[in-house]
DNA sequence: CGCTGGATTGAATCCTTTCAAGTATAGTGG
DNA sequence: CCACTATACTTGAAAGGATTCAATCCAGCG
């Protein structure tokens, strides 16, 4: 079975059999099948397991009292939630599925017992820096870039990640998301949302039907994003067995 | 001397002299003084060290080769500049400072034998936590919240994490950040900050004058930002030695 | 086949930006 | 001590991007 969680660690540095075992260990436990717009963690719960998602999208939200929803982080196969969530003693945010999704969900324990392997170790830091160099785009984004742009960028990104884990054909990639969510993602109305996707389909850069997306022009796709992949930190590392 | 990076780690768990004695090593080494409004750390570069502030403001941003610039975090004195960012091999952002500051840079090598002691450990997590919950909900804020409530939630945040180091009398504290800086910052022109702090000045929630901040109201303030605390975890641990 | 949630379209409104100019404040050098 | 400069702050008017409100269309589904 393809594990699009262990691809991207591999990414990051090759692994020995013995760790690639250990992980798929660590990713067979309490698999659960999740329908989709369910919460896998509630907003003020109190953490007790590190989730990885291997089948499905999800998302980290927080929403407010008079029904505003932002979608802050969006997971995709083979992403882990917050790896050190599991510290804090009430969640200020919900996670929760945007497509039926299959989530391995693993106690702090058996997740660090993993973990202490150096190489995984680095793997691991890579890997939340990368989630978080992702937080900070986004954060720019919402700040700097017209909606436009930002609807733009987050293809581009969205396909990136999906190319990491093996999920792009061609230049096609899943794309299960609602333009309610994406406008929760985007900080935009869902209104304003179509309008922009069909900017961006009548200006040929895309294709998006029956929840597939195609990049036309990726190249003036990322021009009109105005993106920059520096931030996924996506190139392999020196010495990987990677082609 | 008062060290508001100590200071701001006993919050979240009694440290014994031993421990604050390693901590003030660590911070003592390597203390530059920057001018305002330099770089710390520029995009582009590989990351060689870690960065505490021990005193003025600094803040992450990122620039678009248009000019356009995103400040995606705030530093205040005692914060930390992402003790994991030295596994990168090149800056996605660059540190600047806003006004004058005083900053530590400590060797990673250094900085992980301090870091390896439990109690200290489990601090260093727990505040890389918080500094991830801010992300969040300024991700959030952008997306979601109107210019109003985005400016009043930044001065209620402020206000807290000045709090969190003892630089706050009565309900005053520093402000030393431009309107240029907070619209980069809040993602809105210079010309609209500045309307919309007339407003909360005009509504008796706030004074801003001589780079000196009072919440005249902090209930309203608090209730115009939608604030809500939670996310900055800053309810002491139980067991703690504060009061 | 009617129902439901998502996608689409139109028109009016509004929050925020843009452009432009003027005022204030602080620091410099003569 | 006062021009002189630079930077920050303030204000006005007009333009514009995004929202709101409302309807319609569409596809999947019981």
């Amino acid at each position: 079975m393809d594990n699009p969680f262990i691809r991207k660690l591999e990414r990051y540095s090759p692994l020995a059999p013995e760790q690639r075992t250990a992980l798929e260990d660590v990713a067979r436990r309490q698999v659960r099948t999740i329908p989709a717009r369910e919460d896998v963690i509630q907003e003020g719960d109190d953490p007790r397991h590190v989730h990885i998602i291997l089948e499905g999208w999800a998302c980290r939200y927080k929403q407010l009292a008079d029904g505003r929803r932002g979608i802050v982080s969006l997971f995709l196969p083979g992403d882990l939630c917050d790896p050190d969530i599991v510290l804090l003693t009430r969640m200020d945010h919900g996670i929760g599925t945007l497509t039926p999704a299959t989530v391995a969900r693993v106690s702090p324990d058996m997740f660090d017992d993993a973990v202490i392997r150096p190489i995984l170790t680095r793997c691991f830091r890579r890997e939340m820096l990368v989630s978080l160099a992702i937080q900070r785009e986004w954060c720019f984004g919402l700040g700097q870039r017209s909606a436009l742009e930002r609807l733009a960028h987050l293809l581009c990104e969205v396909h990136s990640r999906l190319h990491f884990v093996g999920r792009v054909e061609g230049m096609t990639c899943d794309w299960p998301v609602t333009q309610i969510d994406l406008a929760d993602a985007l900080g935009l109305t869902s209104v304003h949302v179509n309008r922009t996707l069909q900017d961006l389909r009548s200006a040929g850069l895309i294709t998006l039907r029956g929840r597939q997306l195609t990049i036309l022009d990726h190249a003036r796709l990322m021009q009109t994003a105005v993106f920059d992949a520096t931030y996924l930190h996506g190139e392999l590392e020196a010495g990987s067995n990677h082609t």
